[in-house]
RNA sequence: GCCGCCUUAGCUCAGUCGGUAGAGCGUCUCACUCGUAAUGAGAAGGUCGUCGGUUCGAUUCCGACAGGCGGCUCCA
């Protein structure tokens, strides 16, 4: 028998060794259970792969990323046979692991519900149990289209096989650009079991699914086009051990904990009435104060880097959306329209046709640019029904809203002017969990316009101050406006969704639709480029982040009450009133708690509220001049001279510090 | 917009196999005046999302609509 010689390689070590021709990677490491696969010469491989000379070896364990991916795909292949076992009929779409789980999606005749999750639950038990082998074989295109003909879906992967690129999301996991594998599932007693079109690897068996659960059903355009036919999705996820899960389980309840919607509610900010319809908030008076913070910030911020504050109406005649070109491409996400002594009137969805009337509303010379025009600017925007979220996604919104028109030279310094303003906006909110992302039109030319000159110049220009930022930066092929391409700021929500924040874009085409010009030194007429760009992106979405990022408890400077007074007993109530008064005339937030509730229960009460400092005061802190502090996290700070008291308060708000 | 699920008091939720409903918290009243996360007692509060159908009778069954939740698609 020859030998062979392979390295193993680990975090920090590399083994040269001699193995016997015929050996299989799971023999290296049949003394750790946690291995499931391994990386050979860079690619994943099953452990029953086997070894070549000089290959290089290197251990996948199951609780590393690549791991957990081949634990969730091989639980999905376990969730489509017991998918097929229960409903024979169920045509197989694609099942790839996803962030934090898995889906698979089902052609069947009737939509799963949540009694069938149930069952199919307990059939990938007994599925796990039995410790089905996964077992990988090559085969032809001709083989494969043979002997899945009954999944339509699978045959048309093959047929998309080497044009990856253009293949759904996740069909990677089916297809690769190389030969075509299928993974049987081989019971003990050798039986195929079940079978699925897959590159792998897999798991050696099911018994090695330590934990796992399905989440919910939802369904799912086929090939993520809404032109195709909807599939049932079901999504799951699975773990390493049963702790890794709860943990899991236990983080998704803690996000559901800081959503905005209920912390509006609890905290009393805002609410979203069935009578406005749906996507319209109402700010409540605490809420109220957080927007006002908002708002105050950014028009002072706007000031000082040179912006002029306008205003515009909220609705206009159709004429000038088709001037700005939007009613082409954007009549459908705007509410219908009105029409009123012959004209038809639209409510705006954009601010930009009117500051570009702003700027056209007179000559304009090259000494006035940059001239930049920012306003609130309420729009209306039809969002489809299933989209409407909370503050995130509305259809009433106000935008912060500004636009710069420069020379074409001048827009990389302007651009770059926007992105420092956004950039240091987000650091005084204190948000730090957000990316860049760089739109730009994709092949389809019929949802851009202008040349390709003019997109190349725009596309260069943002890419390279974005870059220059130093932030992850992600390509969004075709998500740019019809005008132009955009930078964005994206930030997560407590679940993990991303929404867009602040964007900047650079836009040639309203300019020319407007005919804005300015007067050059030269004496000759020469059009601007306008410059799009929303700091905050929308109030209420940016709100509805911040509430979720802070999951309430906010800092002193944008909470809506900075200060709770408690009195130990009703006789304190006058002293910590006069307390107040002083408080107030320093511009702060303070109420007094007189009701008749015990004092142990005023600051549940507030403390519930996430009232950043509580200010008790009983015969000793009165005797004393003083007032004692509770924080949210429960510290106190007792007999603390009032003055003193007042300029810690007053110094946290202005400092922008958490507390 | 599509698919599934959901809608009972201000909030969170029980309940009615078809005979018009309950709890806790909150609110109001009274008593208690208290030193760091819930004092006690009492009261008020609901045409059971809306409209239509089936039925002697509908909060309950069916349908439409509205609103919500989770996905998908979309997001200037």
């Amino acid at each position: 028998m020859s030998e062979i010689k392979i390295a193993l390689v680990a975090a920090h070590a590399r083994e040269e060794r001699s193995v016997t021709t015929g050996t299989k990677a799971w023999e290296l490491y049949a003394d750790d259970p946690s291995v499931i696969a391994a990386r050979i010469d860079g690619e994943l491989r099953d452990l029953a792969h086997v070894l070549a000379d000089g290959d290089e070896v290197e251990p996948v364990a199951i609780d590393s990323g690549d791991g957990r991916a081949i634990l969730r795909h091989s639980t999905a292949h376990v969730l489509a046979q017991a998918v097929q076992q229960l409903f024979p009929e169920a045509r197989l779409g694609i099942g790839p692991p996803i962030e934090n789980g898995f889906y698979y999606d089902f052609d069947v005749e009737t939509p799963f519900v949540p009694e069938d999750l149930e069952k199919i639950e307990t059939r990938m038990r007994k599925i796990v149990k039995e410790g089905q082998r996964f077992s990988r074989r090559a085969v032809s295109d001709d083989d494969a289209r043979d002997e899945l003909s009954a999944e339509p879906y699978k045959l048309e992967l093959i047929g998309l096989k080497g044009s990856a690129g253009e293949a759904a999301e996740g069909a990677g996991a089916e297809v690769g650009a190389g030969e075509l594998t299928i993974y049987d599932n081989v019971n003990r007693n050798g039986d195929v079991a079940w079978k699925d079109l897959c590159r792998g690897p897999h798991l050696p068996t099911t018994k090695r699914i330590p934990a796992f659960k399905l989440m919910r059903s939802a369904a799912a355009y086929w090939r993520s086009d809404e032109k195709n036919k909807q599939l049932q999705r079901i999504y799951g996820t699975a773990w390493e051990s049963k702790e890794a899960l709860e943990a899991h389980l236990h983080r998704i309840e803690e996000a559901e904990r800081r959503d905005h919607r209920k912390l509006g509610r609890e905290l009393d900010l805002y609410s979203f009435p069935d009578e406005l319809g749906s996507g319209l908030a109402v700010f409540h008076p605490k809420g109220g104060v957080l927007k006002r913070e908002m708002e105050d910030y950014v028009r002072r911020r706007h000031l000082e880097e040179g912006f002029q504050y306008v205003g515009t109406p909220h609705i206009s005649k159709e004429g000038l959306f088709h001037t700005s070109g939007h009613l082409p491409y954007y009549a459908d996400g705007m509410f219908p329209p009105m029409e009123m002594e012959g004209s038809t009137y639209y409510l705006k969805a954009m601010n930009c046709p009117m500051h570009n009337l702003i700027f056209r509303s007179r000559g304009r010379s090259y000494r006035e640019l940059p001239l930049r025009l920012f306003e609130f600017g309420s729009v209306y925007r039809n969002e489809k029904s299933g989209v409407v979220h909370g503050l995130t996604r509305v259809r009433g919104m106000t935008q912060d809203d500004s636009h710069s028109y420069v020379t074409p030279e001048q827009a990389p310094a302007e651009i770059k002017h926007l992105l420092d303003f956004v950039l240091g906006l987000l650091k005084d909110f204190g948000l730090d969990d957000f990316y860049l992302e760089l739109s730009t039109r994709d092949a389809d030319s019929s949802k851009f316009v202008g040349s390709d000159d003019d997109w190349a110049t725009a596309t260069a220009v943002l890419e390279k101050v974005a870059t220059e930022s130093g932030l992850e930066l992600v390509p969004d092929p075709g998500g740019a406006a019809y005008y132009g391409p955009k930078i964005s700021v994206q930030c997560r929500d407590a679940i993990g969704r991303t929404w867009q924040m602040s964007t900047i874009q650079y836009d040639f085409n309203q300019p020319k639709g407007f005919e804005l010009e300015y007067q050059a030194s030269d004496g000759t007429r020469q059009q601007p480029v306008m410059i799009h760009s929303a700091k905050f992106g929308s109030i209420e979405r940016f709100i509805g982040v911040l509430v979720e990022h802070y999951a309430g408890a906010f800092p002193p400077w944008l909470a809506p009450v900075q200060v709770q007074a408690i009195p130990i007993a009703e006789q304190h109530a006058d002293y910590l009133h006069d307390v107040a008064r002083r408080m107030r005339a320093q511009g702060l937030r303070v109420e007094v708690d007189d009701s008749s509730d015990r004092m142990q229960k005023k600051i549940r009460n507030a403390q519930l509220q996430k009232v950043p400092f509580m200010v008790i005061a009983g015969n000793d802190d009165i005797e004393a001049g003083a007032v004692s502090f509770r924080y949210r996290d429960g510290r106190q700070d007792n007999g603390v001279p009032i003055d003193e008291a007042i300029a810690r308060v007053v110094d946290a708000v202005a400092a922008r510090v958490q507390v």
